[in-house]
DNA sequence: TAGTTATAATCGGAAATTCCGATGCAGGAC
DNA sequence: GTCCTGCATCGGAATTTCCGATTATAACTA
């Protein structure tokens, strides 16, 4: 076995990768900068290349460096979820989670949710952030959020997943339009044309085009709306129809519209909810707990169901 | 952030764990018992948590210990991978590569793929051990190998994965056998009762059983097999029948016995070969190469080239 | 051109840490 | 009791880490 770097030195690392300046990732590291132009080049020693390149004019990293920052910064957020683990050992389901979700699953998830975690753990506070898949992930990683609650299929490399359930995506639209002139729809018989979709980014774009059949070619109307609330309201506005998953119409998105939602004849296009986390996370026994109480909240679709549900839309 | 242990306390609480008395755990780490005593109790101290039990009688490694030290571990390997990836990193496809394979695996994949490696790869060189695949991942996971081929399904959480190809499992009988009558037989059409299983803890025991649609219950007959060719030489015997993966036949497993091999009826049992890695190997492009040249070498299996081979045999 | 600012490297010494060897202490074996 | 095994403790040595001051270089400014 080689000599190991210590956790300090990379941290050292990280921070000149994130400023590119010495100076200001010394001040980030609360240590002087010669402490830290000196620890760099003993990494650099140590691990026999350069890794940062220091020019006249500016700092850049090496490709080297990039990667070894990249280790780094996952060696490190192992670390500090080790410490959490042993620190919080004794005592399991308490502390502050912070738990992310995408906008099409926190407001119609997250009450009932927090309100049975409420309950059940009374003494386990849970901090939100509401942004879309790839940010959540990236904050995941680092070590920012514990948990996020993101729709699959997705990239989670690395993460630990578990999916909670499957849910449809509904038609929604005008009574009068043609796409709702159908009880139960087929996705081929939808207008790729008169469809309405999410800003690029949003996963359910994604899984709408997918769902349909379709590529990620972009909308041919140039319509494009930024969340679940504006997507309905371009549907009242008779601009064209979309698709929602089902947890939101359940949850009342329609409610104060003339909209109405029909579900889709199979097979309907579906998107799966789960929840990622580090696998070196401190809160593994939490994580199995939250995940519980969230498959409890599967929007149970048995035909009855539906039905009473679409005559209240 | 909190402050972080170093990884040498760390690696001091692994040498413990491993042989749960300090005085050899102390000579392990090549320090005095006095200098690893310490280190423990300062990293008990950090962590605020007792990690090893020190009864009268004996040492003994408390939960949080426990998982404190699977955290260890996984994270002094990934640090080895750091260094051994800078140490790399200018000279890819170099020095020496470890690579395990399961027994049904090694004597027909490798050969070739180390021919092609070894014209395309002069520098690189590779090391061969064959083993079960619990064992291959155990090793794969502690940084003792750099890849295994092993056959899936099989649990690889947390390793970095490579599907190379898919495979059928073919019948082998005697040519009087009930079994091989059938030209193109159905797995329901085969009698549980005279199929030969490999023992306990082979992966393809676990396959063909899931392949036939049959749970892990033991073999009635008591009869297996510790390895492909004693379960061929048990078939020769007129024991009873067998399924045996495609490319073990395509290499001559059966040669020099009257053994046939037929392929089964669609859907026919099938397994897939992959290589894992860990997440963190600092082998990423050998990684990537190896498991071209592997796919490479997939057993085309057309029905053409199938007739041929169930003459040849 | 001379002065100012910004940034990283270097150096000597202070501070902290890591380590060792010797010793202490408890239990078990004889 | 006496020896042996095994972990804890202690003082001091060795090493590492850190700081503050200074130097070096380039860019910008008046």
């Amino acid at each position: 076995m080689s000599l190991l770097p210590s956790l300090r030195q990379l941290s050292y690392l990280v921070a000149v990768s994130e400023s590119l300046n010495f100076t200001q990732a010394a001040a980030a590291c609360h240590v002087t900068q010669s402490t830290l132009s000196g620890g760099i080049q003993e990494l650099e020693r140590l691990l026999d290349a350069s890794l940062v390149e220091r020019d006249r004019h500016a700092v850049r990293m090496t490709p080297v460096g990039e990667a070894v920052v990249d280790r780094a910064r996952s060696l490190i957020s192992m670390a500090n979820d080790l410490v959490e683990h042993a620190a919080q050992a004794g005592r399991p389901m308490t502390g502050l989670l912070r738990l992310g979700a995408i906008p099409t699953i926190a407001p119609y998830l997250l009450p009932p949710l927090l309100r049975i975690s409420r309950e059940r753990h009374p003494s386990l506070r849970i901090a939100l952030r509401e942004d879309q898949t790839s940010r959540l992930l990236e904050q995941v990683r680092a070590g920012d959020l514990d948990f996020a609650l993101i729709a699959l299929p997705y990239d989670t490399d690395g993460l630990k997943l578990a999916t909670l359930f499957d849910e449809e995506l509904w038609l929604i639209a005008l009574a009068g339009d043609a796409a709702a002139r159908l009880v139960r729809p087929r996705v081929e018989q939808l207008d790729p044309k008169r469809m309405l979709l999410m800003e690029e980014g949003h996963c359910l774009r994604t899984h709408t085009l997918t769902g349909c059949g379709l590529g990620e070619r972009a909308n041919p109307g140039g319509l494009e709306a930024s969340s679940v609330s504006t997507l309905v309201q371009m549907v009242e506005e008779g601009l064209g129809f979309g698709l929602l998953p089902e947890m939101a119409i359940r949850s009342g998105a329609l409610n104060q519209t003339t909209v109405i939602a029909r579900p889709i004849a199979a097979p309907a296009p579906r998107r799966t909810i789960a929840m990622v986390a580090r696998q070196s996370t401190a809160r593994g026994v939490e994580f199995d707990a939250v995940a519980a109480i969230a498959r409890s909240l599967e929007p149970v679709a048995t035909p009855a169901r539906k039905r009473r549900l679409r005559q209240s839309v």
